[in-house]
DNA sequence: TTGTAAGCGTTATCAA
DNA sequence: TTGATAACGCTTACAA
């Protein structure tokens, strides 16, 4: 592997101009640019990322936290991040927190040390106060779906108490009074807030709510099916069912067809997210759009900006609407 | 942010000491090293990676280059590969090769400049000579999901072959024998092996295979859909589907429903891959189990032992078998 | 426009 | 067991 000092001696100039070349951080004459470019070509040139870091403090790496690696939800959230940023030849290392305390502290330590420029954490289980105080660290701090006040321009989010209306309310308007929710769990800010939209439009509809009603999950499937048991073994009446997320929704309507209920018809369900699988469930999903790609997209740019100063032709957007998406699996009653 | 200088002056021993500890390389008295830790604690001392990687000639930092970085199929993979390489401080860089050849290169080419001590390909255009060609380059290179006979013993793969033939013998012990393939791109090696497992049992069967049974699709659920279109309109009579992938098979599904045809029932469908939705479609999928994240645990131990001679505990499996996973999509029929 | 030279924070080779 | 010290490959004042 040569050397930037390989390419000056070829190209007979000095360190600092092959450096100029490379950064585009100085003018360089035409001819001279030449004789480096060549140089470089020449001897397969490749610059060592390490030794970049080490010289100007910067990495060029962008760290992220995500509960999982796997799942669609982040699947799309860190492809949006990493296409954006990969333009501008920055990379993105991952890890993952396991909606774990411990594991979601560990994993931001690890990217610390791993001298990223800047983190961007999807954290389930730190407080708002834990990571406003992460953010005056040393490094910047970012965070998605979430909305901290104190550091709101560090913040991309979505308003989830509206699409836990919004899902709550589109029920309601079909004509289902017996509704239930099977939330994600109650430490995941996203879920709890979901449950507050949904109380939200029962109360708009002076029906009053029932702590009984709700089901408290973990966001994937087998809670969707385990909620469904809970509510028939409590006897609890219902003809809709709200969810936290699709996963859950799948989850539930898998179960109800065991036991013989069908999913639209016997009863209402609404998911939430509209991952790529919702239109092709049966019946098709109805649920809340999240766009969680789109997101992830301002979130690379508002750390180009913040980080690299590099400007953004667009105003970012830091906070996302839900939208109701109608399929298949609510019908009216009454 | 302090520095390794500084934890010597404070402990009173040298930067090589400070530096042994920190690494283990060699005996370092009791004293001594309780000095150190406790000056590196008191200065909330962290390490400079890039310092560490320009003078040890070493990132400590593995690429992964994957189709997609959303994608069930390539979470559970990066998940597997995360979890095991992070245990030993190792971390992962991914990007998209999006199934396109340039961005396939170009990916791997930021990678390496990257510094990356390994990269791990699931290239889907890049062909075998190509990638033998790259792995001859300065940085080692790793192939998931393909057996290339040359360097075989870098990569890890399933037999595809077998999976399809699984999944077609199902069908026709289920007494099908009007089958089509929904295939995904043919330009991708496991979806053509997947092909010629379903050739052969055919072949098994004494059915003559007929081109206008496979219909090219792209893996992802809308083609699945087109497939049926197609069938039907070329009025290519099936009771059966075999998928090239989970996707295709909810998909397929799904149009199928729409046309009123109903999957199990009317029509039995096989998918490949075994994600985690598989379970909870209606009806639930019979399908081909793909251990993408033991295979992902595989691979990183590989490269933990090949790059970094760390010793694994256990024989490195380099080729899977896939598992025929029975559900309720396949119903017996003549 | 170009060159010189002093870092950047480690590791690793020698000596001691 | 410890300490000096020379790399490692680049950036960036400061000079020329």
């Amino acid at each position: 592997m040569s050397t930037i000092y390989e390419v000056s001696k070829l190209a007979g100039v000095s360190l600092a101009t092959v450096s100029r070349v490379m950064n585009g951080s100085a003018r360089v004459s035409e001819t001279t640019q030449r004789k480096v470019k060549d140089a470089m070509e020449q001897l397969g040139y490749r610059p060592n990322s390490a030794a970049i870091s080490l010289a100007s403090k910067r990495s060029n790496c962008i760290g992220i936290l995500v509960a999982e690696l796997d799942g669609v939800f982040f699947g799309s959230m860190m492809s949006g991040i990493e296409a954006t940023l990969r333009e501008f030849n920055k990379h993105v290392v991952v890890t993952a927190g396991h909606s774990d305390e411990k594991d979601e502290l560990d994993g931001i330590e690890f990217l610390r040390t791993r001298n990223c420029d800047a983190i961007i954490v999807h954290a389930e289980k730190l407080t708002d106060a834990q990571l406003i105080e992460l953010a005056k660290g040393d490094i910047p701090l970012f965070i998605i779906n979430r909305n901290i006040q104190e550091i709101a321009n560090r913040c991309i989010s979505l308003d989830n108490i509206y699409g836990g209306y919004l899902a709550t309310k589109h029920v309601l308007e079909n004509g289902h009074r017996d509704i239930v929710n099977i939330s994600g769990p109650d430490y995941k800010m996203d879920a709890s807030e979901r449950v507050v939209g949904f109380k939200n439009a029962l109360e708009e509809y002076a029906i009053d709510y029932d702590p009984e009603r709700i089901f408290i999950g973990n966001y994937h499937q087998e809670s969707g099916a385990a909620a469904i048991d809970h509510f028939l073994e409590q006897q609890i009446p219902f003809t809709a069912v709200i969810c936290g997320n699709d996963q859950m929704a799948i989850g539930a309507m898998s179960r109800l067809r065991e036991l013989n209920r069908t999913p639209a018809e016997d009863v209402a369900i609404v998911g939430f997210d509209d991952v790529s699988f919702a239109a092709c469930t049966f019946p098709t999903l109805t649920t809340i759009r999240y766009p969680i790609d789109k997101m992830g997209q301002q979130m690379a740019n508002l750390v180009l900006s913040k980080v690299y100063q590099i400007k953004i032709s667009t105003q970012i957007q830091h906070s996302f609407e839900p939208l109701l998406i109608q399929r298949q699996s609510v019908n009216a009653i009454g």
